[in-house]
DNA sequence: CTGTTAGCGCTTTCAA
DNA sequence: TTGAAAGCGCTAACAG
């Protein structure tokens, strides 16, 4: 059995007043400093935080609530910010939300119960009911990479739309016209897609129905299924953009079964600079989120609200984005030779 | 302000005792019932999981400490484990070592001074001395994907000493006798380098030095670095073995860069069927280790210490990981031609 | 079945 | 500086 702090009074002689005053970094007469400090090393005393939570009403426990945990992108945002926090002293309490929004719901009444002091979240639902609970308990929350523009919230993303903008006209610049899209239909992915859609319409250039691709979620499903697609027509594009990591993962896959080159064939631009791009040959050219800039701004701006003050009004944080040169992307290929 | 069992007391008239049986299950007459229900919706009462956990020293929430939660294989398998684990009513506290012992012994602390009802560990360290919080406390730990030989405690891994010799017998069998082994220095990495040992002993290969490559911990720069080296020998080894999925990774990378095909100019063999080896052309032969499974064991095992026995004997479950064939291993390149 | 009472281990007045 | 006492929100005897 663990020893309390009473073990500590009935080793010292003490009152449990100076000692939990000790324990928090009080002024105790250095005499009676050392006897607790002995008694502390002798019993293998730690404080019961439970304890200390219910009566201080604060956990220093952040809990970071992920759309999906098994992909890339959540993995590394959470290796940041779980350093960040560490830095700081705070604990993570980490909940997938399986790209589920009951699931997500829970998560945040999880988190509220546990009274954790904020709440870190990539969200999976655009309707911001969800946070209901966190609300009313007077939890901060602060969303990372996706918004809900309905509401008035902490939020640090990167400015997707002229993100894709940009490397869109990295495309045209390079002689393309012909430009597939492929987008995911949740925030990001549609913020992106606007950003195509802007800069093609300034080009002049309009976009085919047939080159359009789209789809709830993250999903390698969809990359892998729009490419063949996009395979079997007769006018075939001559570059083609993903909005995400997992829609580049399948879109490579049925470029290799169909033994399409890349970009002697067809030139590919995405986002997210993980694991796979760098191990790609070609190097896939791509928009680089800060992952690392996205977890630190996320966990300053919660333990601001957290330490500071509650009634600052809200901060929407948009960072930016670079565009990486791969070798994806070359000239468009001749319509004669296809 | 967050409602507190008392302000159901003033609502219902009742005693704090029935109020609190209601919550927990108990029999109450369903007149009171009713009240208290009725009380709950009208105050959107939630308990206090602090206050409750203090009594009952139980807090339904399981801690699950992962070497470095930044790789793909960690976000499978907490995926699962979350999983199985919301099935059974418990909640998840994911905590990351990020690769280093001393934060992975703080992670211990920190779950146990959260008072965890038990803990879930893909350990860094292999001196089982950082368990010694949990144990004094005496909160379960089960290890997952490696074990602590020396020390006696529940562990659920794959047989990994005979899934490398299988997948070193699978090159054997196509006529390779030239085959290199890239390992990482941790315990899956040298179980799997003892098994290719094995195999190439019981064939009566002997495996020249400079054919042998390894380092601390999982690693892309390691299979980068060293197939690079392999590259530059005149005696070219004609198959190569990773043992981890990192490593391969910085293996494909280094073939890439150097224009070496697979399986033309060298096969391929690895471990862990994660995006990768389904993105890659050719698809990649390895070893796969049953996710899924690992998940469900260790938390079968764990929860049934929790909430059996805390003196049934240690359990170590070793489950069988099955050979994928891919197309990375070919016949070896005559030496001839090379 | 119900309610009173006594804690869980800690922090926090407040008076000494 | 120190310590006695009250109380955080809940559960668990125990008596009714």
């Amino acid at each position: 059995m663990a020893s309390t702090i009473k073990d500590i009074r009935a080793e010292t002689g003490l009152g449990l007043a100076t000692i939990s005053k000790y324990l928090n970094g009080g002024n105790v007469r250095s005499e009676n400093k050392q006897k607790i400090e002995d008694a502390i090393k002798k019993l293998d005393y730690h404080p019961n935080e439970t304890a200390r939570s219910l009566v201080t009403k604060r956990t220093r426990t952040i809990g970071f609530i992920v759309h999906n945990i098994a992909i890339n992108f959540s993995g590394v945002l959470l290796q940041h910010a779980s350093a960040f926090l560490h830095e700081r002293g705070y604990g993570m309490m980490i909940c997938d939300s399986n790209l589920d929004e009951k699931q997500e719901a829970e998560n945040i009444r999880f988190c509220v119960d546990k009274q954790v002091d904020g709440i870190l979240i990539m969200p999976v639902s655009s309707d911001p009911a969800f946070l209901a609970p966190a609300v009313k308990s007077d939890i901060p929350v602060v969303l990372l990479d996706r918004e809900i523009k309905s509401h008035e919230i902490d939020c640090v993303t990167i400015d997707n739309l002229n993100a894709a903008k940009r490397a869109t006209d990295y495309l045209l610049e390079r002689g393309h016209s012909k430009i597939a899209v492929i987008h995911s239909r949740e925030y990001t992915g549609e913020e992106r897609f606007k950003g195509f859609l802007a800069a093609m319409e300034k080009a002049g250039i309009s976009v085919p129905e047939e080159y359009i691709f789209s789809a709830r979620s993250h999903s390698t499903e969809l990359g892998y299924k729009s490419m063949k697609t996009l395979l079997t027509l007769k006018d075939k594009p001559t570059a083609v953009m993903t909005t995400n990591y997992e829609v580049s993962l399948g879109v490579i896959m049925a470029m290799n079964e169909e033994g399409v080159r890349c970009p002697r064939d067809i030139s590919l631009i995405g986002f997210d600079e993980l694991i796979l791009p760098m191990v790609m040959n070609p190097k896939l050219t791509l928009v680089a989120q800060p992952m690392e800039d996205i977890a630190a701004e996320g966990v300053r701006i919660l333990l601001n609200r957290i330490e500071e003050g509650k009634d600052l009004p809200p901060q929407r944080v948009s960072l930016y984005a670079a565009l990486k040169e791969g070798e994806s992307v070359g000239k468009p290929r001749k319509d004669k030779k296809q």
